[in-house]
DNA sequence: TGAGCCGATGTTAGCGCTATCAATTGCCTT
DNA sequence: AAGGCAATTGATAGCGCTAACATCGGCTCA
């Protein structure tokens, strides 16, 4: 009596492995061999097998493949938004480098909370990622522990670690918002402003270099600082300008945090007739692609996300492949753009 | 004579079902119930399951559930590019209405290149996703017999099509380029020129709406059009404001695109002494925002992007649910914002 | 000439989960 | 008290694919 293969009732009607392996007349391993290693097939069987799965319309189903053979070819990437250009550059350089190795990315965003991102990073290990990059390196104790549960490779982004064994790529915040800051008090600028938005950590410590830099010179005073939590925009900086020029009228140069709050404060010196810089000096961080742009140019740091991106990237395949780097921190650096505005 | 579970040598060894089921002396099936629908199981039993599963840091592996169940929870979206914050305002819309679903979405970008689209449609279908979403309705033939091949879900965004029966959320990119340019007649000007970049389908049809308006008018000079392939950015803007002057020095007005180029071309008035919009007009398209703070501030076209992404979200609900829409063709509109760039 | 080996293909047994149906229990009707 | 029914839990059988091992010719080389 014939065992006929049962099917359930309202399965997917997909095309399988199966399916082109019996219009062939070979077994289902030989088409996945065809498709996957084609080397290990001989050619003629190879092109028949092939040119089969074109007619057909086959189209691999990913999720079997992983759960057979333990690999996904996936990589979580968790970063905090995707509004930030900063992020997207960064991405776009994680995609060129590991899309020509067969993987693909799966982009979470966190939204700058600790509690998302330890639920995001939860739900991305359900699909068992053969990697992560995750941005920074300050997580909720709940992160940190899925982090160690989780053994394969993991590169954090966008910050350095000294203290640290994870794997990180980036550049010291710390540093580059010190070196803006004495690139300002160089230009005999003494009484500057520090404007923060969003506080995560990578701009609590360019705040942190900023205050290290007065403090050398003697002149840090806490009046000329703002923080707020809200996000940022480009309408924030202009409010926040404002807000600064009211709580310290005495400033001779603004420092925001990132390019964003920047244009808005230049678009609103403008509206207000401060002239730029001599009135008041401007400068942003991260050099975002309008910052050449703006009227005057903007002064910055140029962070190197696309870098970024791409050596993390570079590391976790050396990290898949079994070549561990030497190294467990790279520093990529900045560059600082002197414009106009300072 | 026992036969222990084989397993193989060097698997993954991860917390699964069984381990938690185990644990804590039930079956699977039934962990996977007090996971999936808590209603099944009595409470207490319950509670103790998920308590199991906290203590010994179980994460559902989601490549077994999708093949088991059919359903892989998740939803593809194509989009041209990550760097056009139009698409980056549209998957905010998308997330916020499907992520509350239990849905996680797949960003697949095509680089504005039909083929690699199709590569990626191709790879995307291996994730067996519950639903499409995908941008536009220009695409390869490949493409498009992929997607009468996947028998689920598929919503067009950012184009209306009349003429289909695929669903489409949007708005007619071509009215919304006439309107505009209806705008500037309305205000004077004559000698209005076209400026398209990048050329895809949504581009080209307002410059169709462009054409038809001043046609109407009886003033259309194809001399006043620059399109060039390149993808867009601040700096082309600026350049083809100099391109254009130098082959129509005529104009009254231009019309961009989009409005970074729009930005690029403010900026080289600026430096060219032009003044905007005294001897030329600028307009630019999408509103993103930045164009609120130029200098002048941008009249341009808003367009719905985070409600396409919102809506079309709600529509591919509505089809995963089995209860489609009336309406195949959601059209969103836009608003023309006038500042005083022209 | 036969042991040995290599390349090509097949067989078997799961990966971790859920659909389906079966079994058990308690308790509500009539 | 018997039947019926709902709520709860379990047993079984795959989903579609690939790792690991087996098989089978043919060919090399002593």
């Amino acid at each position: 009596m014939e065992k006929p293969r049962k099917r359930r009732a309202s399965r997917t009607n997909r095309i399988t492995l199966d399916d082109v392996a019996s219009h062939v007349g070979v077994s289902a391993i030989t088409v996945s061999r065809a498709l996957r290693s084609p080397q290990k097939v001989a050619p003629a069987l190879r092109d028949q097998i092939l040119e089969a799965a074109q007619t057909l319309g086959y189209v691999p189903n990913h999720a079997a493949s992983a759960l057979a053979s333990a690999r996904s070819m996936n990589i979580a990437v968790l970063i905090p938004s995707l509004t930030n250009m900063l992020f997207v550059d960064m991405i776009g350089g994680i995609e060129d480098i590991l899309n020509p190795h067969g993987y693909q990315i799966l982009i979470g965003t966190t939204r700058y909370a600790p509690e998302e991102e330890e639920r995001l990073l939860r739900a991305y290990l359900g699909f068992t990622p053969d990697g992560l990059l995750i941005t920074g390196l300050d997580h909720s104790a709940g992160t940190w522990e899925l982090l160690r549960g989780y053994n394969r490779p993991i590169v954090h982004l966008m910050d350095m670690g000294k203290d640290t064994d994870s794997y990180t790529v980036g550049f010291s915040q710390h540093d580059a918002g010190a070196t803006l800051t004495r690139h300002l008090l160089g230009k005999g600028y003494r009484r500057i402003g520090f404007v923060a938005v969003q506080l995560d950590q990578r701009t609590l410590n360019r705040g942190e270099g900023y205050r290290q830099a007065l403090r050398e010179a003697g002149i840090y005073d806490s009046r000329r600082e703002i923080r707020v939590p809200t996000p940022s925009s480009i309408g924030l900086g202009a409010a926040l300008l404002d807000q600064m020029l009211a709580q310290a009228p005495d400033c001779d140069a603004i420092f925001f945090c990132n390019d964003d709050l920047a244009h808005g404060a230049l678009f609103q010196c403008r509206e207000r007739g401060v002239r730029v810089p001599e009135d008041l000096a401007i400068v942003g961080f991260n050099d975002l692609s309008g910052s050449a742009w703006t009227v005057p140019p903007l002064t910055t740091i140029a962070t190197p996300r696309r870098e970024v991106g791409e050596e993390a990237a570079r590391i976790l395949l050396a990290l898949l492949s079994g070549n561990p780097p030497q190294q467990r921190h790279l520093d990529l650096g900045y560059r600082l753009i002197t414009r106009k505005s300072a």
